[in-house]
DNA sequence: TTTTATGCAAAGTATTTGCACGGGA
DNA sequence: TCCCGTGCAAATACTTTGCATAAAA
């Protein structure tokens, strides 16, 4: 486990690029750092500047070349909201929903009732026409800490 | 109605832009044209082909700032989709769901059960101490004209 | 006549690519 | 040693801005 406790772990996310042929670099471990211990939403300006201080010599193409192949091993996805989707986040294993803090960027995950959303998606396709693949399901709000903060 | 009985027209879009004190002009009324008689996502670049063979002397500029004002004015939408966010489409009043055509970009309107929707963010929220404010649920598939496609 | 809207060109921003060098395995 | 990974610089793609002209009201 990290530091924080996540459900995530660097060594993990070190064990997958291994796994996946990819050689383990300072400037990789970084951003991998960065990434695994972080529960923001983080643009890529952000994870730079966040794992410049992990290693000083990292450039900002490195870490568009390491988010990249993060996406693919789905460690990381990318977080869309309504003005950008340029940002990522950690990815727990297996299909999720995030609920989003509009204030800090903070991410919360959330599976919601396969059996209910299955269901629901099929009457819509149905009526639709469609063969449905594939679904998002994203919550907007306001976390604990940014109410908080608002209210004094 | 439009030529094509879509649950929007030209001239409401019309009547909208003049409610807010925009004027009518030749471009704008190419870019209205082409927005309010598609069910398709188009990006900027697409736009702005389309509605150049209603008004040659269309700039791409002008594109994007018609688009802006048309979705300040909740007339059209920006689409998400997993590797971009910079295209749009046509948005029937009140808040709503996309179904849309990972194949064509055809899109499809939905508004799930409004009830049932809240009191699962309801739970969310609870648990997780958020005060969730905004929600966002597409669906992604392949529409009956492209599965036809598909198999022939 | 007054003010908004337009198109062009230029600037700005974000991301990707080419390439010689450096470092992991 | 071999080859992947890196950083820099340049190229690319997309979007926004400044400004003089054109057109709507």
């Amino acid at each position: 486990m990290s530091e924080h406790g996540f459900f995530t772990s660097t060594s993990h996310w070190i064990d997958k690029l291994q796994e996946n042929g990819y050689r383990l670099t300072g400037p990789r471990r970084a951003v991998v750092e960065t990434m695994a211990n972080s529960r923001y939403v983080l643009s890529p300006m952000e994870i730079y500047q966040q794992a410049r201080k992990l290693h000083d010599k990292l450039g900002l193409v490195t870490v568009y070349r390491t988010l990249e192949k993060l996406e693919q091993m789905q460690l990381i996805q990318r977080v869309h909201r309504p003005s950008d989707c340029q940002a990522f986040v950690a990815s727990p294993p297996g299909h999720n929903h995030l609920l989003i803090c509009e204030d800090c960027g903070q991410v919360e995950y959330f599976n919601g009732d396969p059996a209910a959303m299955e269901q629901f998606i099929a009457r819509v396709g149905s009526r639709s026409g469609y063969r449905v693949k594939n679904h998002w399901l994203q919550l907007f709000g306001r976390c604990a800490a940014c109410q908080e903060k608002m209210s004094s």
